[in-house]
RNA sequence: CGGGCUGUGGCGCAGUUUGGUAGCGCGCGUCGUUCGGGACGACGAGGCCGCAGGUUCAAAUCCUGUCAGCCCGACCA
């Protein structure tokens, strides 16, 4: 196929765009492959179509590969089966809804579980049908809070989602592995740099969970690997290595101390080196216990408040937090809430009141490393008072743990670390490409998905479900592969496989390269052929640049002497070849 | 939802403080020159100055309201 930039429909732009902050977004308006047609919303030109199909056919290659059917719901959908799983309520303002001329509800599909799940109770009654592996590439809807960052957070966006449906536990573990092998394959094929993280399985509901991360700084995701084995998660799902409970035998018994003037770790800290020091090293922040209060919001509407506590040297992550506790979503504990709670003395609330048993009935969980025979010193819920050696275990008990400190660069990795080893975690950010759970029976149970087993009794099917954001891809693409000149697709996923440049207005040059456009068809390339005339050079150099096909050929002044230039976009290399080798060699570079 | 910034031809912006004929660059059209790194000249097309109301002889500019967009924080592929 060869695309002429004299009828191509594209504008290339000078200038950045104003609203596009974030390089891939930048460059692919300006590259003229998508235009915003509306917040979040966007429109795909013929070069940002065809990167997105070629992204398509690589994921419906490598899915057909490991026996995926595809199929393909509609995204305008009924009430109904949402109503049944409960997410019609429960995805609140996230998802688009309309009614018919009748007044009927209506939404845009946001994710299909419930489609596949109804349409294979539908067709499915047995065993023998399991398992089976169905899936589909489709456009989305979320009326997301706050779409940015062009393709990377849309309202409308293509995602290929699929699903594995077992009678047995062994057989989702299966199905999650073959997903996870086909993942890799088509991650590698994109082109781009990822990392595989131990995830939370968020609103989706399961347990096993692994995320799929593109390298990059504008990601919105934050995870942590380890700098000695290959511990990798997001930060969300990191689980911190509790210690081994402790003796405390030699604690002497807590006291209460007078501690005026510190609502704040660091003014306690000060008042306690100055008036209470210790022996063997100062006090500092990670001996205080600081506690924490949030409003739990139900999806119900129904509220509660809950109380952390954790290390004072450490701040409460709320992504961490609404990680561990979704649906719930947090909401900050304000002075109208202390006013309810009349046993918390802002600035000094200790553990003494806090628990479903005691004073304020508020539930009190803990960080992890608030273990039993641990010693604080933390707030003595009276104004200007703080209790020292509050042993866990011993002068108070927690009603659970949690997960809600922020994790830090150069915290124990929580693998090495139990194997005795010294690995420490690094943060980076990533986007999310890939999401694959194990879903369980979140969905089969309650819209009744149930086939009859080898004993003829009806058991519930075991799901997984696997999501590669497939529009996001491109821009994840661009975000990881770009320089200062403009986009650099990987070869697979590239708009052409050569960008072939005639310069000049000879027109021996114009005839040399539309003959070598049409040899590169003829062996089944696909060229851009720019033959635009009266465009001078270095606007046709610039624009293939800026729009990144991994292959330049240029036809110009070098013809004269029987060579064309072919340029490799990444790295810049320049070499002449005959005409006569030309399309031998752009076969044999593009085809690798 | 909270905070900040911005709405002026297709794109990027000036003009708003101090009301008085709506401007610049890019892009677009025609003609001519140019042709290996975003060429040049001449002529031209293209604008309810986000929207509504108000003040005024007169509003892009002042006042009130409203809508929208972008960015930063809480949600997701």
């Amino acid at each position: 196929m060869i695309m002429r930039m004299s009828n191509l429909f594209v504008r290339t732009l000078r200038e950045d765009p104003a609203d596009a902050e974030v390089p891939s977004h930048r460059l692919l308006v300006r590259a003229g492959y998508i235009r915003r047609a509306a917040p979040g919303i966007y429109t795909w030109l013929p070069l940002g179509l065809r990167v997105l199909r070629n992204i398509e056919t690589i994921v419906r290659e490598e899915m057909d590969a490991i026996g995926a059917q595809e199929l393909q719901f509609p995204a305008l959908l009924p009430r109904e089966p949402y109503e049944a799983s409960n997410r019609w309520t429960e995805y609140g303002d996230g998802i688009f809804r309309l009614q018919d001329r009748k007044g009927a509800d209506y939404l845009l599909g946001p994710t299909h579980e419930e489609l596949f799940t109804l349409t294979v109770k539908d067709l499915y009654s047995s065993y023998k049908d399991l398992p089976v592996w169905l899936y589909q590439i489709q456009t989305k809807y979320r009326d997301e809070a706050r779409p940015r960052a062009g393709l990377l957070r849309g309202r409308e966006f293509v995602m290929k989602d699929s699903y594995s449906f077992d009678t047995t536990d062994e057989g989702l573990e299966r199905s999650y592995a073959a997903h996870r092998e086909a993942y890799v394959k088509i991650f590698d094929r994109l082109g781009f740099e990822y990392v595989i993280v131990k995830a939370t399985s968020g609103a989706m509901g399961g347990s096993v969970s692994e995320e799929f991360l593109a390298k990059a700084d504008v990601g919105e995701d934050t995870y942590v690997r380890c700098t000695s084995c290959d511990y990798a998660a997001n930060v969300e799902a990191v689980a911190v290595p509790a210690p081994e409970p402790q003796s405390y035998d030699d604690v002497p018994v807590a006291h209460t101390e007078d501690t005026p003037g510190t609502p704040t770790i660091e003014t306690l800290v000060d008042h306690l080196n100055e008036h209470f020091p210790r022996e063997d090293r100062p006090w500092n922040a990670g001996d205080t216990l600081k506690n924490v209060l949030v409003v739990l919001k139900h999806p119900d509407g129904t509220r509660e408040p809950l109380a952390i506590g954790i290390p004072g040297d450490r701040e409460v992550d709320a992504k961490r937090l609404e990680g561990q506790l979704e649906p719930i979503e947090i909401e900050p504990f304000d002075e109208a809430e202390f006013a309810k709670h009349p046993a918390l003395v802002k600035g000094y609330i200790g553990p003494a009141v806090l628990g479903e048993t005691n004073e304020s009935k508020i539930r009190y969980v803990v960080d992890p490393r608030v273990v039993q025979g641990t010693r604080w010193v933390t707030g003595a819920n009276a104004a200007g008072q703080h209790v020292i050696d509050l042993v866990v275990g011993r002068d108070f008990t927690p009603d659970g743990t949690i997960e809600a400190a922020e994790v830090r660069d150069g915290d124990p990795c929580p693998r090495c670390s139990t194997e005795g080893g010294d690995g420490t975690l690094e943060s980076a950010r990533g986007i999310e490409m890939g999401h694959i759970f194990q879903l369980g029976r979140k969905y089969a149970e309650p819209l009744g998905l149930q086939v009859l087993d080898e004993n003829g009794k009806l058991v519930t099917v075991t799901m997984g479900s696997y999501g590669i954001g497939v529009s996001r891809a491109v821009a994840a693409i661009a975000e990881n592969t770009h320089d200062d000149l403009g986009l650099v697709w990987p070869r697979e996923v590239a708009p052409a496989d050569v960008h072939l440049v005639a310069t000049g207005k000879d027109a021996a040059v114009f005839d040399a390269a539309a003959k070598v456009a049409g040899e590169l068809e003829a062996r089944g390339l696909t060229v851009l052929y720019d033959d635009r005339a009266k465009v001078s050079p270095g606007v046709k150099f610039k624009d293939a640049e800026l729009i990144g096909v991994p292959t330049i050929a240029v036809v110009g002044k070098g013809l004269t002497d029987g060579v064309i230039e072919v340029k490799d976009r990444t790295t810049g290399e320049r070499q002449d070849v005959a005409v006569d080798d030309v399309v031998e060699h752009l076969v044999r570079v593009v085809r690798g």
